[in-house]
DNA sequence: TAATATAGTTGATTTATATCAACAATGCAA
DNA sequence: TTGCATTGTTGATATAAATCAACTATATTA
């Protein structure tokens, strides 16, 4: 019997930053266009390729952002957490999702129609400069995911990839990772079996512990070199 | 005396296509805070990590637009041409710079104080609409490049790197190249010396011809399922 | 025109990383 | 609990692509 729904818009602890942008009457839109559905661990959420009628914000879990690439290999390019809209640049090109989205833990989601939140980019410039920053700032980060995975080496972008779990995700320098080995090399871009290998690299560096499924990272400092260097 | 100085905006061929969300006289409000320079091929028209406080528009020319990785690896994340906004993702969240442009050929770019775009994001709804549909378009492209770079081989990437250049930027399966070897592994993800060898291999198998920095296309199909299967 | 720098080319070698294959551990279903 | 499927681990091998090094052609400048 859990209780986690949300119950309103207004006193979600997990609203999108852009959400105080609007006014209540306006938010009160929001919620009333509102939907919720959970999804199990490992669930697909929406696919890739598919239309993308609704944005979609989660108030609990975790969910991946993948594209699917050629013969089946994945690039996880984000990992979703509640506060964040998850929409995709397809909204406002050809009202397509570009990227799939799966469950990683339990997830509650909640949908609301796209047009809504175009409605509200027109009424409201605040809102749409809102809209216009989260964009923006969500394509530094794919900038950023470019370069190092062009010329980053293993070492580097698995180092970059654990450091953004610990602090961007997690807030902690011990984790349950939740990401397989396989997901962990979809994140930064080579195969389970090196994930396996430079994790014990790691280890035996003392940089960090895996043990079961979770890690601890022991040297942040080291980490970070590598992840810099690297 | 080459006069290909743009006299006003209402009445310049290359506008951005969001301008025609403007009204007359906001259009003449960006008109009249535009500024405009002249740059040589090779010059640098800004750089990566400098304050970004104005919006470029080219009204003449090709310019590259590319990111200064590690120890002096760039990426060419695109080509820019007249009617196309630059202006970068950091404009909305931390005013700097986060890729440099320069020019390939001369070059003439007006000059638009940010400000003034932002206001008008403010002020027309639409020209907000139009801006967050620009953006979303070139994430899209970002999304594209970071699967073929890190899933496609070489050829692939060199096929697709040839093919939008031809479509995309020449319009013509022949055309001159611009890029120098350099610059096309920049593109493309790779070194010259693949580039080199990659262009000999095309063009012992009958796909396109290199005669003094111009590139033919003989064999679009073939490039195009190198592109997709690559 | 000669002199020098830049860009292009080629082949030999090295290296990072994927692939393949076998096996161990873990979790889930009957 | 047993059996089966998934995930993790390890070592051996293959390969794509970078690096290095030498050389040639093409521009640019004196």
């Amino acid at each position: 019997m859990i209780k986690d729904n949300v119950s309103t818009c207004r006193n979600c602890p997990f609203s999108w930053q852009n959400f105080k942008n609007l006014t209540e009457e306006e938010l009160d839109l929001v919620n009333s266009n509102r939907s919720e559905a959970r999804f199990k661990h490992g669930e697909i959420i929406f696919k890739q390729g598919s239309p993308s009628s609704n944005a979609i914000f989660l108030s609990h879990g975790l969910a991946k952002i993948y594209m699917e690439g050629y013969d089946g290999k994945n690039i996880i390019l984000s990992i979703a957490a509640p506060g964040r809209l998850i929409a995709g640049p397809g909204v406002y090109v050809d009202n397509r999702h570009h990227y799939s989205l799966a469950a990683l833990t339990d997830v509650t989601a909640c949908f609301v129609d796209i047009s809504v939140l175009k409605s509200l980019v027109h009424k409201n410039s605040l809102f749409a400069e809102g809209y216009l920053k989260d964009i923006s700032g969500k394509s530094l980060g794919n900038f950023n995911k470019l370069v190092s995975f062009t010329q980053k080496k293993m070492h580097g972008r698995l180092a970059e990839g654990i450091v953004h779990l610990s602090e961007e995700i997690f807030e902690s320098s011990s984790f349950k990772c939740i990401l397989s080995r396989q997901e962990l090399g979809e994140f930064t871009g080579m195969t389970k079996e090196s994930i396996v290998r430079l994790l014990k690299e790691f280890h035996d560096d003392g940089i960090l512990n895996t043990d079961n499924g979770c890690i601890e990272v022991l040297d942040m400092p080291k980490l970070k070199k590598i992840m810099v260097s690297g």
